[in-house]
DNA sequence: TTCCTGACTCCAG
DNA sequence: CCTGGAGCCAGGA
């Protein structure tokens, strides 16, 4: 039994993600931060991974680095996917790049507060 | 138990 | 402008 404190890292992260608004993208590190911990940006790539195949469903594809590069694409089946998913939110990407990252940003510490 | 790795980010050169 | 190293937390071998 595990105790109620539990490590709701990972909840926590399928959580904010899922609460991503279509069109919109946030990064690691902005997770992180609103998790607490910006420089646990790491653990957030990492619960990602873990997401794949969890329920409700985890947009990790809305997830990028702070460059707004498609980093985690390579995660996905097949990579393009993710770029593909993005692009059918509205959001251009090219080259693995979000274009104007910064308007379709979603930052999570300011829109959740 | 220790050691290594990772879908990141920051700082220095 | 680009590259390398360090810090960070959690899990697997």
């Amino acid at each position: 039994m595990k105790s109620s404190l539990d490590y709701n890292f990972f909840e926590n992260v399928f959580d904010v993600v899922r609460q991503i608004p279509k069109g919109k993208v946030t990064s690691y590190g902005l997770i992180a931060a609103y998790l607490g911990s910006k420089q646990s940006s790491r653990m957030v790539g990492w619960a990602m991974n873990k997401a794949h195949g969890v329920q409700p469903m985890v947009p990790a594809h809305r997830v990028v680095n702070r460059n707004g590069l498609l980093t985690g694409k390579h995660h996905f089946s097949p990579p393009e996917a993710m770029q593909e998913a993005l692009e059918k939110e509205g959001i251009k990407v090219i080259d693995d790049k979000i274009i104007d990252f910064e308007t379709h940003l979603w930052n999570p510490s300011e829109t959740l507060l």
